[in-house]
DNA sequence: TTACACATGTAAAAGGTTACATGATTCG
DNA sequence: CGAATCATGTAACCTTTTACATGTGTAA
């Protein structure tokens, strides 16, 4: 149910096709919804079918012709409608954390490098969501105005990631310390 | 298919029935895994019919007889070897946040109301993990010393929700002056 | 006597992932 | 010449949610 409105949303902001939509997800609300491509298109078709999306073929040259959908009355419509409804909590479901869980089957020099492995994944996520806020820092000042409430979301991703990040460094000490006790023990 | 190795985890642990289960993943892990309750008699119905899980019926007075699950050396194996294998990184999809992306649809008085009460949901899962985090503290020091690794996903659960909750009062601020403003000025 | 906790299931629908399929252009 | 980007799709599969279904014991 939430996919659909979150397309709506970026197609409320911008028009775009089924390859900008996307990337759009990837570049701007990775952090809180994610979605392949296989979705996006078969969410478009069905808002289509719906009446809530216009489609406009537009041919390009030099590159394949795209199909741009942006939002009709009737879309525009069902989005508001949708925003004043009360929203479903999160649901987590994070694999690594099953993984730390069962952690004391595995060695900890193993788990240590598991756990390196994601850190750096989420400093890189941190860096992207930091630049992704730069950005948004040198937008004219009318527009920072306008779009503070959808910028809100970011500064949570951010912030999230520097909480991931604390908890994977100090965890990371403790297994360096679990390793070389065990070293001096062996 | 990491459902089955966090029902795997658990009855690693200590053994028990779907019903126990839909329990303790409420109680124990549903920081960063949660699933229904007919999940959970799928999910060991499977991994019974695999090899994976001994079932003992247990018959009981004044209430339901119940299918008692344990690992088999085969589900300790299968365990280990997921333990051992890189997990994908995890999708996060909150729907609340799309809300708030498109918040500019909504008055301000209206997503403080909203905002209001995911905080105060957010304000009681702190208070169960922390509570569950002083259970994990009573425990005898060797207990503790066994499970550290298993416990450290809560710390991370724990961190979570406190940065969400500073960020939904910093936003739960700036709502407040938005709709002050529109007072003055209206 | 009504509601809640215990206990286990089936079935259908919705949502999400993975694999396959095509074809042009651009960059190294 | 090979890889990446642009652009759209089908099909099969897996996972998750929601609704339905049943029956006992206990406490307010």
């Amino acid at each position: 149910m939430s996919l659909r409105f979150a397309v709506l949303s970026l197609l409320d902001i911008e028009p775009g096709s089924g390859y900008d939509l996307k990337r759009r997800f990837e570049r701007s609300v990775h952090h809180f919804w994610s979605a392949s491509h296989q979705q996006m298109y078969r969410e478009l078709h069905k808002l289509h079918g719906e009446g809530l999306l216009d489609c406009v073929e537009e041919i390009q040259d030099g590159r394949p012709d795209k199909k741009v959908y942006s939002l009709t009355a009737a879309g525009r419509g069902a989005l508001e409608a949708w925003v004043a409804k009360p929203a479903a909590a999160q649901k987590i479901r994070d694999p690594f954390l099953i993984q730390v869980f069962a952690g004391h089957h595995l060695p900890p020099a193993q788990m240590r490098a598991e756990l390196q492995r994601h850190l750096s994944e989420h400093r890189d996520k941190l860096a992207t969501y930091e630049a992704q806020n730069a950005r948004f820092y040198r937008r004219p000042a009318e527009q920072q105005q306008k779009l503070w409430i959808s910028h809100q979301p970011l500064l949570l991703g951010i912030e999230t990631e520097k909480t991931w990040i604390r908890w994977a460094e100090q965890l990371l000490a403790r297994l360096d310390a679990e390793i070389a006790d065990r070293d001096t023990a062996g």
